[in-house]
DNA sequence: TAATAACCGAGACGGTACGTCAAGTCTTCGG
DNA sequence: CCGAAGACTTGACGTACCGTCTCGGTTATTA
């Protein structure tokens, strides 16, 4: 019987947002930028495309920028990766999920126009980076993991290290516009591995 | 005798466009990206700070995108590094030279921008692309320079390399939108060598 | 109990469009002609005139045209002459209500902007013609009644006679570019009466 | 030999103009309007198609309004009607002319612009009124010899009267927007006889 | 059971920027 | 000085998108 009730008291009065709405939303996001480009996503199309009205979507995120940020946080989630017990292997397989996603359709036209909402000031600014910070994060768990093990050098900053990881890949794909491949994650974790590896 | 008019006048008929427009057209997007931030980078607001008019804007370029393009390479243009004699040397002017660049203020709003207009199709992601090349140009250069020198491993793929070297700092100004310091290309600089460095 | 609801709401779904926007934007257009003449009639000027923005606008009417027809038509609109029992008395009527009308400030320059719209191909023209129809209408009637009533000469053709009504007083006004007055209106009955009246 | 230099004093320096430009020009507008309408008639347009260029036009007619007025001139000229000995022949001779002159293709769309243009303020407006005299000069005329000989009312205004008769014509033309034809111009003389004319 | 409050689709609203077009002027070259 | 060619400013045009607001109506919780 205990904790029957937690849950309700989180409602108040009036009727309950459908939570059907909150998805077809992010949905008809992903689908227009991945087939039109984010020039088609505009508040209309993407209420007409997810078949809501337009306040329904501002009840749920301040503005345009913000529900950006919560698509690409659907596509481009955080990413876990066990302990493997070695740093190379650890390293191959963060930079290996990357290349699975970056692949998909869209992901480059998404990742461009949250760039750009990003330049904003404001709330929204907090949110994209806590965001950044979040997909960055598995790599700093395993650069530390590394160090502790230590098969990875003493003497890396651990914060560069890690956008020495993440960065490639994104620029690959947003700065020359080429999807990145399994060959140049495998020539990435080569150069990483001797970049911030603890020497035989 | 021959000869003496080689370099005749290249102009067609009718009066020719005014230097000044340009010039100042692309002044006026640098100024207003650096002080009020891409929103500010209107078509009207370009014009009434150059002191030109819209359609003279329209004239040399074809949409806002390709304004963007423009003024981007004039602030960001393409690098040169001569021949040090060692990789790690030449390495570390082109990270040194970028910091500087990255941080005038501005260039962060302006290089977010410019990613934005690059998701257009058509003849603005080829400008685009061309662009993209040109800045990585100099470091592709460096690291062949360093690999008929021997102080670059044999093995490394070159345009893989020149990801590694680029990307870092554009990605640390864009996406964990912070300035990179010296501090920072002095990580990178060290990382990057034992990455594609020869072993002693 | 039957027929309840017979005037139930006539509107669609979603918000009404205001009746003071379309008010607000006629009154400005007639306002903006007779204070500084068609050139000052902008749709921008309109707009800030009407304290209502142009998509309003634009949602009203497509095209300025379209407006323009529509504010003659609160100025010059239908008229109506009741059976006085007789055609000379009914004539002098018409031609004086049109000298009022005609000499109200701005007549003369909306109606040569309305001339102007008209010599658009499409809707317009449509729209122009019926009201060109509904200006014409009240005078034919008066002919019609006259020649039921025997007033006016069996052999006369209505068209031809309501043109000979209507064109003098608007050719004074937009042509000769002078302002008709009681005494040219008396004339005028003078002589249309002759023309086609019955003889005593 | 005398007089042998009367035409020489009478230019200054320079180049003469080309009196090929003048003509090109006015055909070029009228071709215009006739067969694409007056949104059509743009300056350069007209540049074009009269194998011209702007400043040429400009050099010969102030503004665009004033070349309307112009090319009006060419089609719809000064009338003359000899003296016939009967004003009722007088007056249908005239409007035959007229009637053969309105049906001419984009002649309608001509007046309309004229009329358009002639609610301009400055000097447009007295060129375009002294141009309405004109056209309405012999009509006076014919009054004024009906008069003279007795077969025209003494008591009739000759002003308003021309106004009767010049009226009708425009009015079906550019107003009720249809080609006026010989059975409305009899039906006119009719009329108009009867309104002006002497009683047998 | 009734009231209330928040939800829903639809679509008009103000504001602001876009890219285009026309008028009239000015500048270059050549005849 | 005339001519063609074409760039220049000014200012209006009509469209698109954003974020808000107002409708009529629905659905849940509270009184």
């Amino acid at each position: 019987m205990a904790g029957g009730q937690v849950k309700r008291a989180e409602r108040g009065p009036g009727r309950p947002r459908e939570e059907r709405v909150t998805g077809a939303v992010l949905s008809a996001v992903l689908d227009l930028v991945t087939e039109q480009g984010m020039e088609a996503v505009t508040m209309d199309a993407v209420a007409a495309r997810a078949g809501v009205s337009k306040p329904a979507i501002y009840r749920r995120w301040p503005g345009k920028h913000d529900l950006m940020i919560a698509a690409a946080e659907t596509r481009i989630g955080v990413l876990t990766v066990p302990d493997l017990g070695d740093f190379r292997a650890e390293l191959r397989a963060v930079l290996d999920a990357r290349v699975e996603v970056y692949r998909m359709p869209g992901t480059a036209r998404l990742l461009a126009g949250l760039i750009a909402a990003a330049e904003e000031g404001g709330e929204v600014r907090g949110a994209y980076q806590s965001y950044a910070a979040r997909i960055m994060s598995e790599t700093r768990k395993i650069l530390e993991r590394g160090k502790a093990r230590g098969d990875v050098r003493a003497d890396v900053d651990v914060r560069a290290a890690a956008t020495l990881v993440a960065a490639p890949m994104i620029f690959r794909l947003v700065i020359e516009q080429q999807l990145p491949d399994e060959g140049f994650a495998a020539d990435l974790a080569d150069m990483i591995a001797r970049a911030v590896g603890a020497p035989a």
